[in-house]
DNA sequence: ACCTGAACACCGTTCAAGT
DNA sequence: ACCTGAACACCGTTCAAGT
């Protein structure tokens, strides 16, 4: 407002927290975890290693950032459902989906417990889990569990993304490697594992995370009385 | 047996994956992820660097081996219950207290999906759903719902106590700050998040935990007709 | 077969000095 | 106030050389 420096300028904008954040979502998406550097990034700004210390705190400050961006575009995306049980499906989903087209913000959200990004799904959560008519007591336990387990999967499919890309594999390459694997473990002492080798390269990742949220949500009774 | 050394020899004995494990793990439990280096390590067995990688692939390999470890034991501890639902509950509960007690296995946990470590708890936790008796169908996704689960409750349990560490605080002391910055938010904007902050400090995680075990185990109906 | 330890190619972070 | 870029104190990993 008024005599600000108009924020849009095109060109050659000065160095911001949003731009270095942007430039550092954009090395993780085509590198990993190991793609983030501070020499890389400066690099890519056209600026000194040191110039970036003067916006973020330090290396976890940025990465903590760069997956708040991540999580606020996913939860913003969500259309508000007609049921609260919609709602956090449609949001659990958002967020899958953000995790598996940014493999490492699900890392990034795990080592960002009770920073910004999980607290914007903790109030989120909150929110629809209160909707669904939960007793006061049992809200938290019922928010922390969707958390966990979203956060939970997210970790793990990232990991798997990150070993593929390890191996030099693409993640249904790398899975079906895995479930090899699995196939030529002894029945008799892996009798599940060895059973659900065939399972693991063919099932939907996406239904099976689904089913999890479902399982969660069928457990929550609202309360009674009220 | 016959001609082996013997291997309980108490001096001195030769370098090995397993002593190179158990030194990986004192490490890594007073220093945290950081405190598992190449150097503390050779310093710690009193061996070169280079020595330790005639037994082990790469730090992630040690990582990996070094949280499985610590998965076998809690497994093993874990009693066989009367109900496949009580060994369930007993076998999460085991891995709970394991990741409490080892801080860093919650995050190794989470990036050693598909391997060793994470094979072990699907196996032992797919017997126990198949025993409950799940439709063959369901089976996979009720494991992986709960695996999801435990490990990502692990990983943010982890990331509470690094952050803490960080701090240098005890973890309750960093939860009530924590909280502390809960409540000053806007309750217009953050009204799930305000209203919970007194809850966080206060609450059992122990027992948080539990309830999102019996949330998804809740959910899982024996197959009819069989 | 197993170990040594110096060397290599990196890191994140700091800080005097500039503008 | 903001940026530079050299310097510092580390990393994981390799590899010729030893036994």
């Amino acid at each position: 407002m008024g005599t600000t420096k108009r924020s849009t300028s095109r060109r050659e904008e000065s160095l911001s927290r949003d731009r270095i954040i942007e430039a550092a979502i954009a090395l993780l998406d085509d590198g990993g975890e190991d793609g983030l550097t501070f020499r890389a990034l400066s690099e890519r700004l056209g600026t000194g290693a040191g110039a970036i210390y003067w916006h973020i705190a330090d290396k976890s400050d940025l990465l903590t950032a760069a997956c708040d961006a991540v999580v606020v575009r996913a939860v913003a995306a969500c259309a508000r459902e007609a049921s609260p049980r919609a709602t956090i499906r449609a949001l659990a989903l958002g967020l899958f989906d953000a995790m598996d087209a940014h493999a490492w913000v699900g890392s990034a959200l795990m080592h960002a417990a009770g920073q910004l990004p999980t607290v914007r799904l903790i109030e989120r959560l909150g929110q629809q889990v209160r909707a669904l008519g939960v007793a006061d007591a049992a809200q938290w336990a019922a928010v922390s569990a969707l958390l966990h387990y979203i956060v939970g999967v997210g970790g793990q499919n990232a990991a798997n993304a990150r070993h593929a890309q390890a191996h030099g594999l693409v993640r249904s390459d790398f899975l079906e490697s895995v479930a090899g694997t699995w196939e030529h473990l002894d029945p008799q002492d892996w009798p599940f594992v060895h059973a659900m080798a065939g399972e693991l390269a063919a099932h939907d990742d996406r239904a099976d995370f689904l089913a999890g949220i479902d399982l969660l949500l069928g457990g929550l009774k609202p309360a009674r009385g009220r």
